[in-house]
DNA sequence: TATCTTAGTGTCAATGTGACTTGAACGCCA
DNA sequence: TGGCGTTCAAGTCACATTGACACTAAGATA
């Protein structure tokens, strides 16, 4: 009864992304690997994998998304550690899962095959273990944390329109925003700076490109910001991220 | 590099209870124990221990501290894994920490001795590992949580006061709060209800003793509530919580 | 019986928020 | 070239929420 063991200790990573949808708006999307061993061989999961030695947590999540899925993600925080006895038919699996939004033109750089797809985040296939209470309780964590932090300019670029933030907030929070409450409530929080620049090319008077304001402490972590902060700094690839500012391109990004 | 390893899995938890401070409010206090063992022996840590084989997360967190603190929290949930290369000097451990609130006189069923001790929640020692870390993380997210969930009857009985629920309140957001609209917020939020019963024995008009309103779901952890619910619902031990109704003895809990 | 103390109710002003209106500045097209 | 459609951007208004404060109620105490 009281025998003390090493469980194994294993790191996954719920990603999210914003992709275009069917009816033109966005819609959210992460990415799972196919099993291609017992227990549930075949069946989708979190992309993951064990915890080596000489990282730490943070890094492992990193690692082995880069690892199945390519991708770098722009946020990357702690989810919650699983250790249920029965969530592994053979033995006993203890999962520190994360979680990580990436940006759309990030996502694009994903090989999709037989093994790694993208999924709609409300139309999962069957997942394997209790991968499915995770992504619901990923996405729960997602939408209450956009209400009161400022994680959404992890699905953006560097800079973006406030029609692209509030874009952000519509396909996660799932309900049309008035535009002109959004934009009242954005500046009046500080969290996000004019930059001066317009972004051209659109149909209609040119937007003003916003970005987020680094100096202002989100505190959404608490004590805790320092452990996460190398991974929510990792600027977006400048070659990737272009939006294009005086030329006569349509806009990219989540709006595309 | 990739070597698969099983780092040690400990559970500790850091529990919190209110108890008359000097100016005569409540204070925040938590239990430590001494560490017998290298490294950081003599210095005071959390409570905890390894996780054995038999047993799921929330049950180790309650397992260890009723060995080493003989409580029985009246809430439980998850606060973070720890798992950084240099908490622990010698070998790899990775902690999966909880959180605890238990009642007055719960708390003062402890056995003070040299090992074991109550101390003010921010007047601690030197403590062992990264535990400072640890209880800083604690306390932000008590008195984050506590603004917007219903968790601060973790700290009283089955039934209290109005003032005896507001001074929990103060004391952990360490300011006072207007009683009048302490009044109107709780009523109107429907997380207590009044039970008919009043307390006598005060110097006073006799306040309505209240109770917390279990059928409004708190919905303060999504999806995962039923993971900590089993210990969420532990009501308090009857004959040690018994706020006197209609007697003349001074009322007691944490306004004694 | 007067007084002290907290319980409990009510009021008012400031602030925040949702719904809506209006003008501005582009590309587009006749 | 000049109206038209689009979204940007600023402004307005009603209502809900919240902080500060006044006032009455109901006990104990001297």
């Amino acid at each position: 009864m009281s025998e003390v063991v090493s469980p194994n200790l294993a790191v996954s990573t719920v990603i999210f992304r914003l992709r275009p949808g069917a009816d033109g708006t966005s819609e959210l999307a992460l990415p799972l690997v196919r099993r291609i061993r017992a227990p549930y061989e075949g069946r989708w999961a979190l992309p993951g994998g064990p915890l080596t030695a000489h990282e730490d947590l943070a890094q492992a999540a990193s690692r082995t998304l880069l690892a199945t899925t390519s991708l770098q993600p722009r946020y990357l925080e702690q989810l919650y550690a699983f250790g249920q006895l029965d969530r592994s038919p053979d033995e006993r699996v203890v999962s520190i899962v994360y979680w990580a939004l990436v940006a759309s033109d990030e996502a694009e750089r994903t090989i999709e095959n037989d093994n790694v797809r993208w999924f709609v985040a409300d139309e999962l296939p069957e997942l394997a273990f209790d991968h499915k209470l995770i992504v619901e309780y990923a996405l729960w964590r997602l939408r209450t944390k956009l209400e009161y932090s400022q994680i959404a300019h992890g699905f953006l670029g560097e800079t973006f329109t406030l029609a692209q933030l509030r874009e952000v907030y519509e396909a996660v929070l799932q309900k049309p925003l008035d535009p002109g409450n959004f934009r009242r409530t954005m500046e009046g929080s500080g969290a996000v700076v004019a930059t001066g620049e317009r972004l051209s090319g659109t149909r209609h008077r040119p937007p003003q490109l916003y970005k987020y304001d680094t100096s202002v402490n989100p505190a959404d972590q608490g004590p805790l910001s320092h452990l996460t902060a190398p991974c929510t700094l990792v600027p977006a690839n400048p070659s990737t991220t272009s939006f294009r500012t005086t030329t006569h391109a349509s806009a990219s990004g989540v709006s595309a």
